[in-house]
DNA sequence: GACTCGTGGTT
DNA sequence: TAACCAAGAGT
């Protein structure tokens, strides 16, 4: 048993947050969607989107009824909205390979679509209680802190920093569970990367990077990610015209919405390839534009 | 590994 | 205010 545990343990059962995917009412698939849409997107954002998304669609059977373009369309404005025809994927083939049911093992968790080594270490360990290395940014940034005595993590996992993580993992599945979670959330609240309250953290006391006297990050040079004027900046105001909008749209209204021609051309082709729109043949000279 | 893929809040 | 960042996945 690591020192980290009894303390991070006991400050996650008095401050954890209430969220609708971990409660024990919530189902499987609860915790399968609110991975999906957290996916580099802020919770409370998802909020509103993930509890509207399990009133209209329950199980994974609901969702794959209905068409994609209605995930889509329902994911809203959360942002990379390919996780949405992913997780309509997801659902497709749990009902085709799983009878339904949200699978529990990891390995078959991963085979599914939109679902890589955190969201199925993450379901397997939430929703089912097993025993995995759940390694996240926040996790990644509070063993970063607490162990290694550095700022940030780098850009990508090392084997250094998933070995790190295996030896933390509490034995007892259960306690690996909690423990799991528990990181993650010392990782949002109190951890954060921009301003960490080390008055407020149950294992400040041995924090590694604060007995160095909290070094600043001294790494290579993170990426910073523009998106005015940006591809994706376009792939999103053409899909926010489509999913605003009754039926299929002509293809003056995607042009109205980005005046450059040949980037919007280029957006719209990779709008289709990703499956995100499909064209109508009207008959008439101009295609419309809808969701799948 | 490096890149792409949305959106909006915070500093 | 421009930069930073938020429970990653796929190519």
């Amino acid at each position: 048993m690591s020192e980290l545990h009894a303390p991070v343990l006991g400050w996650y059962d008095e401050h954890a947050r209430d969220l609708p995917w971990r409660r024990t009412s919530a189902s499987a698939w609860s915790v399968m969607v609110s991975e999906f849409m957290l996916q580099q997107t802020p919770v409370n954002r998802v909020l509103p989107v993930h509890e509207a998304w399990l009133e209209r669609w329950p199980t994974p059977a609901a969702l794959a009824a209905d068409e994609p373009g209605e995930a889509v369309r329902a994911w809203g404005r959360l942002g990379y909205p390919r996780r949405a025809l992913r997780l309509h994927a997801a659902a497709s083939a749990i009902v085709a390979e799983h009878g339904g049911e949200v699978p529990a093992d990891k390995e078959a968790l991963l085979a599914l679509p939109g679902v890589g080594d955190y969201t199925a270490a993450a379901v397997a360990s939430f929703a089912f209680g097993r025993r995995h290395v759940v390694l996240d940014t926040n996790v990644r940034r509070v063993l970063a802190r607490t162990v290694t005595g550095v700022e940030l993590p780098g850009s990508s996992v090392t084997r250094a920093e998933r070995d790190l993580a295996t030896s933390l993992l509490p034995d007892d599945e259960a306690t690996a569970a909690t423990w799991a979670v528990a990181v993650m959330e010392l990782g949002a609240l109190v951890c954060t990367a921009t301003s960490p309250s080390c008055h407020r953290c149950p294992v400040a006391d041995r924090c590694a990077w604060r007995a160095a006297g909290h070094p600043a990050y001294d790494g290579p040079a993170r990426k910073v990610q523009t998106y005015a004027g940006t591809d994706r900046q376009c792939r999103g105001r053409l899909l926010g015209v489509v999913r605003d909008s009754e039926g299929a749209v002509p293809g003056t209204r995607l042009h109205a919405a980005w005046s450059e021609t040949a980037q919007r051309e280029r957006a719209l082709a990779s709008l289709l390839a990703d499956g995100l729109l499909v064209r109508v043949e009207t008959g008439e000279a101009e295609p419309r534009y809808a969701l799948p």
